[in-house]
DNA sequence: TGTCGGAAGATTGTATATAATTTAGGTGGT
DNA sequence: ACCACCTAAATTATATACAATCTTCCGACA
């Protein structure tokens, strides 16, 4: 205890509430307020909404303190075109640069993945879901941790962060038609997609792993393309709104 | 005043003595002493320094406060590679999907930079030199603010401040052999070089367009492969301190 | 010589006061 | 009824004091 552990906690508190959605977008973050709730003080607060604010889970207003950051779809396709460009460029560095350690552990995090049960039909519970998303996770992970680049990392780290908080509205916004939304879903549960690009990358094959990367892009981007046309009148209706739900 | 004016006056007092090497790598940030120097009370100082860690210009330790982010051989060869990577991936992009604005605003900057003096010779003051450096960076902005991504742009710029922090280390490491030095300025300081690169976008050239980019991001490596070689001594001299010069 | 302990200094977190600014609401005039 | 203006409350921003905790360093003691 005392690393530091209140803007720490706070910080880790927050942000994990804005990203599953509880601190809805565009909602004002009183000082006041916030510190009864979290039983942090002033000082620990205003660090931590700082961090985020530079992290663009929250924005600051002059005199009107913080607000959690807005979503947009001009920002969504901004933050999709970044992760095309950077997933591409980190795809291509492991190719040529990936060592042994990292060959290891992307097939042992595949391994994991084909281990798991997806969450379909009857296993599509909150919990198989959750184990999924993170064994998930770990192989997009592992499979680009092998390059070089600890700061082109840590920026597809801050994108897929900023991803996960839009999918998070739009999923809100829209109730998406369950029939497409199955078949949308096998496709991405399907682990088949996950062994080719595994296996192209470690041939070393460019093309064919880039081509697939991008393949399973537009498979999830299709989702929300869905999702987001279907919403997209209750997304004009949301812009106008002072305060979201608590 | 009151835009937050104290943080973000800190903030920037804070980068630019970082940036120009006043405050040089590793040297540990007091509160009570900036605080004094500066004029600006612990609150807003600990925003302003709690906003740069994020951005990696200082580091912060569990009970010990906030230190200049250090430099090193392996981030400044993490940095090239990271610029290169996204360069490349803004160029692409440019090249593709880069409007009018983009173009006249291009062009402008390229006459702007052709029309300066370049700080050679009798013309090399500090007064030539930043104006030049100006006028370069405006030119390099403006090549790729034609992307679309305003997440790569702010990525990319990112990683150009990381880089100023560790040329301005570099150069006082190292004294460079001045003869080598000139060799390697003149082509720097050539225009003809960014000529070739605009025309070749303008042209939607995209395989000239990189080539002549990676040529010019060479050049400036050489400078400072040969600035870290004649300092490799000194460096390895330059971990052990504790403290630097104030 | 080595190490144990404690004093000094620094950071972290809390609490509180004051200034400045925004928001809301009401008053009065047209 | 509508608009401008003014006042009051709320909120943020800054400054400051202080307790608690952690580092560091120095010296006594084995």
């Amino acid at each position: 205890m005392g690393y530091e552990a209140k803007t720490e906690a706070a910080c880790k508190v927050l942000s994990s509430d804005i990203l599953n959605g509880t601190l809805s977008p565009g909602k004002p973050l009183r000082l006041a307020a916030l510190g009864a709730q979290y039983g942090v003080s002033a000082t620990p607060l205003r660090e931590a909404l700082t961090r985020l604010e530079e992290q663009k889970l929250v924005v600051a207003e002059a005199n009107r303190g913080w607000r959690v950051a807005p979503v947009s779809i001009a920002e969504f396709t901004d933050l999709l075109i970044a992760r095309q460009s950077l997933e591409v460029s980190l795809l291509e560095d492991v190719i040529a640069h990936g060592g042994n350690d990292w060959e290891t552990e992307l097939v042992t995090a595949h391994y994991r993945l084909a281990q798991a049960v997806p969450p379909l039909g009857a296993a599509d519970t909150l919990a198989y879901r959750q184990i999924w998303v993170a064994l998930h996770d770990r192989f997009h992970t592992a499979l680009l941790a092998g390059a070089r680049s600890d700061w082109l990392k840590r920026f597809y780290t801050q994108l897929l962060t900023q991803l996960q908080r839009h999918h998070q509205a739009v999923l809100l916004w829209a109730q998406i038609d369950s029939r497409q939304m199955d078949v949308l879903r096998e496709q991405v549960f399907c682990v088949l997609r996950h062994t080719e690009l595994m296996v192209a990358v470690l041939d070393r094959d460019r093309a064919a792993a880039t081509a697939l990367m991008k393949a399973h892009n537009n498979v999830t981007l299709s989702i929300f393309l869905t999702a987001m046309k279907q919403a997209e009148h209750s997304l004009s209706e949301a812009k106008p709104k002072k305060e979201s739900t608590a």
